[in-house]
DNA sequence: ACAACACATAAGCACACACTTATGCGATTC
DNA sequence: GAATCGCATAAGTGTGTGCTTATGTGTTGT
């Protein structure tokens, strides 16, 4: 189950951070764990975590793997979000900042 | 952190389950477990669990304890997606659902 | 070809988590 | 007011998870 992998991707503190940072532009492994105080194998980890959830996809170049945001996985939780939507107050400001993207 | 504990409750398939069902009509902790396979102590650690996440209120009536949906958690969900916006694929079924809901 | 590098995988460990049974606490009912 | 009901909390237990160190795999550079 996607859903389940990407919930539980999400669970976790560093791997929000890593994908945040990701979100600001593509990288690869290493570069990523500057400033982060994490090992080499657990940033390994947390990266196949993300990725089985589709929040992240990998490119190899050459010896370096670079990361960047998956779509899929931001969809996924859009469409999770969706099937709730009655629920949904009036007006914040996120769904404000989301009509007004994709109105164009 | 809030929104650690909104990935984190909903990390767990039965508690996405209850609030599934929670989504489709509010009601108490009893009848929430009618067909589910779980004990009542359990119950009511999910529910406390959702309830911190801000997924789910309770509203006390009488001896029973009467759950809905919290569109706070909801509502929280959408600015974290907010956030990432930039990568989200130009057209998906979820996001025009979301659009036409919001454009009224 | 050999060393250095970027990354993945293996194995082990401490802790968090979801469950259980047992018990406590108010509110209703008889 | 005693029993019952709906729910919460306590305490204990097995399993999952995130970390570590050690090692493997493939690529680059000399």
């Amino acid at each position: 189950m996607i859903e389940h992998d990407i919930f539980r991707a999400l669970a976790d503190s560093t791997r929000r951070t890593i994908f945040e940072k990701l979100a600001n532009g593509s990288m690869n492994a290493s570069t990523l764990r500057q400033g982060m105080d994490i090992s080499q194998p657990a940033m390994s980890q947390h990266l196949a975590v993300l990725r089985a959830a589709r929040l992240v996809r990998e490119q190899r170049e050459g010896r370096f793997v670079n990361y960047e945001v998956d779509p899929d996985g931001l969809a996924l939780i859009a469409q999770w979000l969706a099937k709730y939507r009655a629920y949904w107050p009036a007006r914040i400001d996120a769904l404000k900042l989301l009509l007004k993207d994709m109105d164009q």
